[in-house]
DNA sequence: GAAATTATGTATCATATGTTACAATTTTAA
DNA sequence: TTAAAATTGTAACATATGATACATAATTTC
């Protein structure tokens, strides 16, 4: 089998480069091409991580189990993707998670070495895996600054502030209470109660979908720690 | 001036190379030293990162100075040791915090085009680089695993039997109950009443710095999600 | 435009955790 | 060895949030 050129440069990480460019890259280079079915296994968790893998066609889940065998999803993963570029390397290169088969899906596996290999000759290739794995390392980032908010105000607060142009006062809330109350890991009611709680404050209005700063200091001292 | 090599080969990036392979790599490149005192600012939060930099000598701490203009020390960063290996790279190549100097220092600045020079030249250089994301992007991985479990019997359940050799059912904590309080991110007496809780349970006994499982079938229960 | 569905506002109660305080115990220092 | 300091155990109360339920309002569908 051959390796599909045309869905690698369709990655993150071979963006840029021409399907020759990339040809060229894996002359005589060893890989391996897998076909799973639905259900099926790629990785297991705690795996020791030797590979990158690309998702070629269909799509994954990654899985966790728990120390009671319940099953908890953690993301899905489309076709075309690498899969965990940042567990290769580093001191537990182990998978976190189990890699699940959603459907009928191909796998490219190419050893580290051959990745390495690859990284040292196509400068293109490197800036965009530092790029993959750097923007990862961001995103958990603020993530984790985003969890190190304790209360519902305190998120609310740091969200409103973020999301409001520089310029106005007035938001226009994208999703729905629901949603925003899952983004928060909080129920709906307590969001709404503490927004009604802000408002009645005079910290800000909401009408539906529309936030309106009414007291932009205040906010502000909310999100004072220590 | 010149380029510190023997602080360079001591650091988690160049480790493995010998102060004459660093000469090489970086021969006739260009680079900045420059020295700090005390409270110097360094780098501003958002401040666009297009350089390495290495703190050579001295130690500079990370601060995030939130909407409020308050302080936050995020962390200490001692010589000699890069300084947001991850930040240079990504979408958003924006240094996070503030970096200033904790004391006389002296900053060793790459331009990002040498270090890319330099990590397709050396393949030590490059499986270092990648490591220490990698390492960072699985750290902060656990990290919010950890922050998801969402009360206090979880995180202990969590933290109990991960800590727990797997042969044995006996563990010596190595840390004082405030200072476990404080990485649980929840006040002393409450983690002692939720211990003392889960011992008349008969889930574990504590006995000052000693837990011993006694009901590792219920702890494993606590963990399911969803 | 009416009916059905979905989103939102609000209330009540239960619960987990924070706050504060103090006593009991262990460790450290004099 | 004793005094001082730090650690740990425990209690009473305050507060934030979850759970549940239902009413109201908006949106969609027919």
């Amino acid at each position: 089998m051959e390796i599909p050129f045309a869905q690698l440069a369709a990655t993150n990480i071979f963006q840029g480069l021409s399907v020759e460019d990339i040809a060229e890259l894996f002359d005589g280079k060893p890989f391996r091409i897998k076909e799973y079915s639905r259900d099926e296994y790629i990785a297991f968790s705690h795996d020791v991580c030797h590979d990158m893998l690309f998702v070629v066609k269909g799509s994954v889940r990654g899985e966790m189990t728990d120390f009671s065998g319940k099953k908890l999803k953690i993301e899905d993963i489309l076709a075309p993707r690498p899969l965990a570029a940042a567990f290769i390397f580093g001191k537990e290169n182990r998978f976190p998670v189990d890699i699940i088969a959603n459907e009928q899906v191909t796998i490219l596996t190419i050893p580290r070495d051959v990745l390495i290999y690859i990284l040292q000759h196509s400068q293109v290739v490197l800036q965009n895996y530092l790029n993959a794995i750097s923007s990862r390392t961001q995103f958990l980032s603020n993530k984790i600054r985003f969890l190190s908010f304790k209360t519902i105000r305190e998120k609310i607060a740091n969200y409103v502030l973020n999301q409001t142009p520089r310029d106005s006062n007035k938001l226009m809330l994208n999703q729905s209470q629901s949603e925003l109350a899952d983004f928060f890991g909080v129920t709906r009611p307590s969001l709404a109660r503490t927004m009604a709680e802000m408002e009645e404050e005079g910290l800000l209005r909401v009408e539906r979908r529309e936030i309106t700063i009414l007291d932009k200091e205040k906010l502000n001292k909310l999100l004072n720690k220590l």
